[in-house]
DNA sequence: CGGCATCCGGGAAGATACTG
DNA sequence: CAGTATCTTCCCGGATGCCG
């Protein structure tokens, strides 16, 4: 029965400066991991809540109210006979990529940074995307499949550049199968391919070459003071 | 009396990926704008509390207390006869200037951004970095001076970028004395230098037609649905 | 004046339980 | 499945006061 709320914005910096005002729009807790959790595609209230451990279904609902309001997704209602209910990502939404690619690169750098903790599809498909080495991929033509629990994910390699898309792992080369912070430990962490298989932590299916190529693709940057 | 400290991280996002990293260390309220405000060189605590309107003294400390321990900035005692303390960030401290450029970029376009609230001088200078339209200072020199309240600062153009720093306008072909918000005006408002000169809220000095020509190298990006 | 500790009120976040 | 209701805990913000 919250008819009314955001007459006036009660805490609000009131500063013209630009990264003041992204703050009021998405600096509360947990607001930029919901966004996060939605760029590669639309998700449902459920999804999130399961990729998002430790957000209550308090705060998400109060988090997708305030992220509407701001215009950054929409509540949207998949036709029958889906007919569920799912949060998108306005275009301007998806804009917001970059925020999370510079707060990545500059927190990796971080000495108190673990890799090792949970880590969710969306977060390792889209660090692909950021952490990648272009000169590692250049003339590389390549297509990676992913299957991290009840998602499906295809990275593509080519022309230089990572693309990703979420759905299927149709015509892949090579298929990742297990969870995020598993081939996060092969990719980022330098944990050897076999040992994961061998503790069935992973599965990998197609050119065993490309998987060994494809976990050297994305060199963290030095820790600060390295 | 408080001996325990960081028994377990309190309020952490226990997520391994980069963007919650950087929210564990610096999403607190307040804490990016602390750090913009020191992006230009070292301040003194009641600079920070007069530059950040609202920010209690309290929260103040807390925040660079916290942003001490992660490593972003360091408490530092100027040699005498200042002998007075200032914060400064790390060099890891620096190196967050992209996160408040791409927040920037993105947060301009929302429609409820409204460039007429308070800015900060510091604001303003680093505006003119993000901001500027390389097409238009191809091949172009020129060195304008600012004076806003207590601070002097020398923007150089030249070589297709911009550098800004913080001490003396010595030097300037042309100087700005005003308040932040009425230099925003001209260059972000489209608000005519003569309307700011005539009620006082800015003064000109040195060459007029390259102020003319400089309030117009900083194009805002279009809102949203324009 | 600069910096920090303390107390307090309000509100946001977290956990759990419950409902359509 | 998609939230709401409730309760507790903690953070934020303001005021005051101490100490150099």
């Amino acid at each position: 029965m919250s008819l009314e709320k955001a007459t006036k914005s009660p805490r609000s910096y009131g500063d013209a400066c630009g990264a003041a005002h992204a703050l009021d729009l998405v600096g509360e807790r947990w607001a930029l991991l919901v966004m996060r959790e939605l760029l590669l595609g639309p998700k449902r209230f459920s999804d999130l809540r399961a990729d998002l451990p430790g957000i209550s279904a308090n705060v998400l609902t109060q988090r997708l109210e305030g992220l509407e309001a701001a215009g950054v997704l929409v509540k949207r209602k998949l036709p029958p006979p889906a007919s569920t209910q799912v949060y998108e990502l306005t275009p301007w939404g998806y804009e917001s990529e970059p925020i999370f690619q510079v707060l990545g690169r500059w927190a990796v750098r971080s000495p108190t940074h673990d890799p090792t903790m949970p880590l969710s599809a969306v977060s390792l498909m889209t660090s692909f995307r950021t952490m990648v080495d272009p000169s590692r991929i250049e003339g590389m033509g390549a297509r990676v499949g992913f299957r991290l629990g009840r998602e499906a994910y295809l990275l593509t390699i080519g022309g230089g550049a990572v693309e990703v898309e979420r759905g299927s792992v149709t015509g892949a080369d090579l298929v990742f199968t297990g969870t995020a912070p598993a081939i996060a430990g092969a990719v980022y962490g330098g944990v050897p391919i076999a040992a994961l298989e061998a503790q069935g932590a992973l599965k990998v299916e197609g050119d065993r070459a490309l998987a060994e190529r494809f976990v050297n693709l994305f060199p963290l940057p030095p820790k600060i003071g390295a």
